[in-house]
DNA sequence: ACTTGTGAACCATTTCACAGCT
DNA sequence: AGCTGTGAAATGGTTCACAAGT
């Protein structure tokens, strides 16, 4: 039923997002929702959403808006395609936000499985933080082949991103999300996602600093976003 | 001298990627470089960065390039307009995340400052993380007001964000790094920047099983990113 | 010959606005 | 009356391509 004209990586994260909110939903008793709803609680419009919806393939209806449960079907079928089994993911780089991404993403709330963490420090290897056994770097590779790993988190110092995104490219990684402050040249075929916090900080001080100043007679309007 | 009509986030997080390359460059012996040496570096393309450049306001010649003394100047006096001092900030949430945060952006190594971090848990009150002394939450408005912080970053769980979101817009904040999957909804005058972990995570897991598989042929050309 | 600066073209994404349905 | 689905317009961002400078 999807009409997949394959969807952009920015449109990929909002429908992300939305089959989260639906989930949230579903615990509740809600059973049919507006996109205006849905607009809402994404912080984006309505037309957006609809848009998105349409791209997807799922039709709604005038009257009722949104079936949420057949929506979120929808939603999972298009998101987990292809995917046998649950995505597998490697971790390399055990330091304070390599600790915090395991933690993130050792649960199982999360979609993929955490499947082995990795260091150089010798003083790590061996210790298990937040239920993963850490192990050395050297032995990457091999995990990633065996168990089908196709995602790799890079928390590594930005000296060694380049070197260690390549041990997983040539394993045979996918897609890398690299925290890394640094850009990465891989082949083409792995797609990368850059999470660099430090310009995402800077960024947020440069446009607070920047911001308009409050108005004094601000009319607490419906803010249209 | 900047020729500034004010620019999009986008590029302001280009510029200050721009200002840390050159920052590295500075530290050798280089003086000069060419667009497409910066690009590379970028990992973008040199129209890119010749046209961030020019909006900056900043000229290079034709036969040496950029000048990286100068260059780096203007970048500063743009990123650093109106900043009087250093920009400061605080953290609620000392998760396992926040603890991250907190060690990446308390060293020196930040542009911005770190004055206070919070919680609410009585556990972590008055403990020491990465050398900043974790506060009780109900004094965060208070901190921001005396030491005139510009910017919030929320590490809290999703249910308390929107709360503490607004504690931090109410005593003055003006910007927010969000790292709660939720998006908030704040006075327009508060910039908000989301992080979404999840959705990022989730999103290279499907872009990366949805990637081309590598062509046989592959014949290692000088790849136009 | 190789660069920069830049108008114009191109492309992607978002929003508008309205026909059609219930 | 109020929604959805969607063509068309608008917006925003990136890249092209070339004149001009050295």
């Amino acid at each position: 039923m999807p009409r997949r004209e394959n969807l952009s990586a920015r449109t990929i994260g909002r429908l992300t997002l939305y089959r989260r909110l639906l989930e949230q939903l579903m615990e509740a008793e809600q059973t049919h929702l507006f996109s205006h709803e849905l607009a809402e609680r994404a912080g984006i419009t309505a037309a957006q959403v609809r848009r998105d919806i349409m791209n997807l393939g799922y039709l709604g209806s005038p009257a009722r808006g949104y079936d949420i449960h057949r929506l979120g079907e929808c939603l999972a079928e298009y998101l987990d395609a292809d995917a046998r089994g649950e995505d597998r993911a490697v971790l390399a780089g055990v330091g304070n936000l390599g600790q915090a991404l395991a933690s993130y993403f050792g649960g199982q709330r999360s979609k993929v499985r955490l499947v082995g963490i990795f260091d150089t420090d010798a003083r790590k290897v061996g210790r298990n933080f937040h239920g993963h056994r850490c192990h050395p770097l050297e032995e990457l590779p091999e995990v990633v082949r065996q168990e089908k790993v196709v995602v790799g988190i890079l928390a590594v110092p930005a000296e060694k991103a380049q070197e260690v995104a390549n041990l997983m490219a040539e394993a045979g990684v996918r897609g890398v999300l690299n925290f890394a402050p640094t850009p990465l040249t891989l082949s083409a075929e792995v797609y990368v996602e850059n999470v660099d916090l430090s310009v995402a900080m800077e960024r947020v001080a440069f446009m607070a600093r920047h911001s308009r100043a409050p108005k004094e007679d601000t009319k607490e309007t419906t803010h249209k976003q």
